[in-house]
DNA sequence: CCAATTTAGTTTCACCTGAAACTATTTCCA
DNA sequence: TGGAAATAGTTTCAGGTGAAACTAAATTGG
């Protein structure tokens, strides 16, 4: 009849006055676990074999990418295409400069900037670490049927915009 | 004919060695990128309102449910059902004694142990951060149709589940 | 019984992290 | 032009965090 009574069976929700709230079925208390749970496993393979951190992985991911598509890349574009801030995109492009993973070349242009690209070294740990990357991703997922396969993936992408959307309204923007 | 193709429509997997992989399809970076955006927001409202980190508010959770139930709690029971761990939960609890929202009695049985009790002060402000939460828990999954709900419950179950599988598969574990 | 082990909880240490301040360069526009 | 504002990236600072060491109490078994 109506649109929908707003989410019935809801998770951790009684929502009624005075009523408690049982952690273990709130969504965002889940959500955590799940992902702490796995990127402490993924950051102890990385780690243990690599000597990397999750923040330097991803930056090698991103460049390892860019590498195959030709297309250079500065520590900005990183940082957008990473998600994390610049800072630690800094310190991550730091400790691989130190590693001899990467290298860095000034942008003639736009001496602001600087190309950032896989050295011979760097691209070797990626095409190591992508296969091991899979690997845990194909065992994590591998219980799923096909369609929770699909579910998932929608639901991270609504859950995605609606949370910052939420973000967004929560933290109310400065008006300069 | 067989089981099922072992993910087919694979998220990030092209698996093929030598293909690149695409950070923006792993679902263990997409899960890190949620659970961070949800927790920040979170975070937010808990610590602009009340000054608690999120460690103290699920300290608070889970002693304003057990005294909901009239069942004491000490701290490692806490730190189990939380799933932090006992150092975590070690300096929740002492910053929640500090703000007086937080009662502990050296259990006479054992004097090991001390019950966790959330003070009248602390019992107000749960009963004032529990809808905060409820609300915010509401509006992420506004969204979600009831199927997608009943998805969503199911995938966090099943992705728990099978983590700390592989999770423990990679921590090989002492043999003493 | 009492030494060895286990358990509850705290403290220490070394590292990570985000926000804010800072430097260097470029762009904007009066 | 040339000074204000924007942008790329780094550094600083003030906590937060986990692993390991530590204290105190309780349990175990010889």
């Amino acid at each position: 009849m109506s649109k929908k009574p707003s989410r019935l069976p809801s998770p951790a929700a009684p929502a009624n006055p005075g009523d408690p709230l049982q952690l273990d079925l709130f969504v965002p208390y889940r959500l955590s676990v799940l992902s702490n749970l796995i990127s402490h496993t993924v950051a102890t393979i990385y780690g243990e074999r690599f000597g990397l951190a999750i923040p330097e992985w991803r930056v090698m991911a991103v460049l390892g990418l860019a590498q195959h598509q030709g297309t250079p890349m500065c520590a900005n574009a990183v940082a957008q295409r990473t998600e994390m801030d610049k800072v630690q995109v800094s310190r991550a492009v730091s400790r691989l400069l130190t590693l001899g993973l990467l290298g860095r070349t000034v942008d003639k242009a736009d001496r602001r900037k600087a190309n950032l690209t896989l050295t011979d070294a760097g691209y070797a740990v990626y095409q190591q670490i992508v296969p091991l990357a899979l690997q845990y991703e194909g065992e994590l997922l591998d219980t799923l049927e096909t369609d929770e396969l699909m579910m998932l993936e929608r639901l991270l992408d609504k859950l995605t915009k609606t949370a910052r959307g939420l973000s967004a309204s929560f933290q109310p923007a400065e008006t300069p």
